[in-house]
DNA sequence: GTCGACATGTCGATTATCGGAATATCCCCG
DNA sequence: CGGGGATATTCCGATAATCGACATGTCGAC
């Protein structure tokens, strides 16, 4: 149960390939666009945290077909397990926000 | 709008913050049982994340009464501020993951 | 044939973050 | 008075994550 943390920017990998298998390219842009801006990676970022990722077994890699270049990043079981976990640690943040008073002024509680 | 990330362990201090000012010390209690284990800080990831906070205005600090040691810290209203949009930010990733099937056997879709 | 989008990497530098050791005080109990 | 546990904070070294730049190559369009 000690779930630990994940960095947003995996989190937002994951739920990319949630979607459909990708390239690293691709996921790039998904990541931007699924953020609505706020996360961003650099290539630097994005392969080594796709690496990172690699590494836990939570995506797996396969080379795209004969012709085509490139590498066709997937989400594992493993991976979705994982990804479910972070929706529910950031559920019950969420649920803990709401519970405190963060509005200024409007008429609260 | 480009609502930068804020770690889990600086959400989980205004949030903790929200509900009353406390010591840094009452702090780490609080983040441990706040998000059930899943974030306990060690001293040194706290005041250094105290003093982020700090810099970014986020959390006030001011000396505890006369006889009393200790720093008491409080949220400030750009704190305040800060924790709502990162709860705002969490939700859209909530959202997207819900859209996303992530259950494995369960019959979805 | 060159331009821009697609695609995959590596490297070095800079931050961010973490955990633990060390320190000190306070208060209760005997 | 003395020890011990909770409170409270600082400092330090190590690890993790990010960024931006550079390198390399393919593809289709114009």
């Amino acid at each position: 149960m000690t779930d630990t943390p994940m960095t947003p920017l995996s989190m937002h990998l994951l739920l990319a390939l949630a979607e459909q298998p990708r390239h690293g390219y691709g996921l790039m842009q998904a990541v931007r666009e699924q953020s609505d801006g706020a996360v961003r990676p650099g290539t630097g970022s994005l392969y080594a945290a796709l690496q990172r990722l690699l590494d836990d077994g939570l995506i797996g890699a396969e080379d795209d077909g004969e012709g085509r270049r490139g590498t066709r990043y997937r989400l594992t079981r493993a991976g979705a397990d994982a990804a479910l976990a972070e929706a529910g640690r950031l559920q019950r943040v969420l649920a803990l926000a709401n519970r405190r008073d963060l509005l200024p002024d409007a008429g609260g509680r």
